[in-house]
DNA sequence: TATTGTTATACTCTATAACTATA
DNA sequence: TATAGTTATAGAGTATAACAATA
């Protein structure tokens, strides 16, 4: 029972979260909404990369990564060349303007959350990321587990090995 | 520096959080999606309200709410009387049927996340619900802060007065 | 035959604005 | 005149399925 409540007040919180989600949109610039903006994002911290690999670090669909994708290729923040190894595939790659853009974004969230995070401590905002993060790579593990063996399934490949603190995966 | 990277790491997991989203997103019966769960979950656990309170606990437009609404009242889930305190208001309230809906919601969603989170102590899931709230709340403050003094701004009435635990408020 | 990527279609959530009824 | 609520419209994100090109 008591389990049962705690994990009721857990997925109200996620609930709510989307408020703070549309929150931080809001300060995004025009033609960048977020899914854009988690493109170029990516792509800035993890270097240069094919489409499938996109849509994996974005848990999303292929089609959806690649609609993102044409977004941010129209207004010539990316380059997509073809993969000489692979001719079905394109290589994605930040161009000059892209990263000024990313630049922008990290701005203008970096300023948001320290005002509205204005008394959280170091700490603080150190647990919640790596709790979030432990969130994710807790359902990201079960997907994998499930899809069979063997085959591709998305991997937490995004996740740069964070400590799993209090407890061991078992 | 060592500020901007730690407020980019968060932003990066609200980012992923989608991922959780909507696989939590996936469990939910066919004909009650995550915005009609909510309305019915707000109200299971505050009681009978009006249009506007609940506008204010989901924090979005009430033109959202009121969609959401129509469509668990049309469902049978809830049930619209007029209040005879102000014949311009709804007062909403959950029926039986509506009833039955939420214990299915909370067997579904207590039963995937006791499997995702196996492997989280207790206290782990705590600091994540109590962490998340807290973010919530940060965002509230600033947002009805800067509404002009004065206004109904949405106010984090939802909040069942946690604990700041490490920092007052200030 | 399987995989990479694109496109068409459809659904959900959200906000803005116009509108009705009441205060 | 201001507020509670509804509805119309538009924009963003996502998934499924059909399709093209290549492996």
């Amino acid at each position: 029972m008591g389990e049962q409540t705690r994990y009721e007040e857990l997925i109200r919180q996620f609930s709510a979260f989307g408020a703070v989600k549309r929150e931080m949109g809001r300060i995004l610039p025009g033609d960048c909404p977020s899914g854009s903006a988690a493109v170029l994002t990516l792509l800035a911290r993890h270097g240069d990369m094919r489409m499938s690999r996109l849509a994996e670090l974005l848990a999303v669909d292929m089609s959806v990564t690649s609609r993102h994708v044409a977004h941010v290729a129209e207004r010539g923040w990316i380059e997509r060349s073809p993969d000489p190894a692979d001719k079905r595939s394109r290589i994605l790659r930040l161009t000059p303007a892209g990263l000024t853009q990313v630049d922008e974004l990290s701005l203008r969230t970096t300023r948001i959350l320290a005002e509205r995070l204005s008394d959280w401590s170091d700490d603080e905002v150190g647990q919640l990321t790596r709790l979030m993060a432990r969130l994710r790579a807790s359902f990201d593990d079960c997907r994998t587990a499930s899809v069979a063996p063997g085959t591709t399934g998305n991997r937490p490949a995004d996740l740069p090995v964070l400590e799993q603190t209090t407890r061991t995966p078992a």
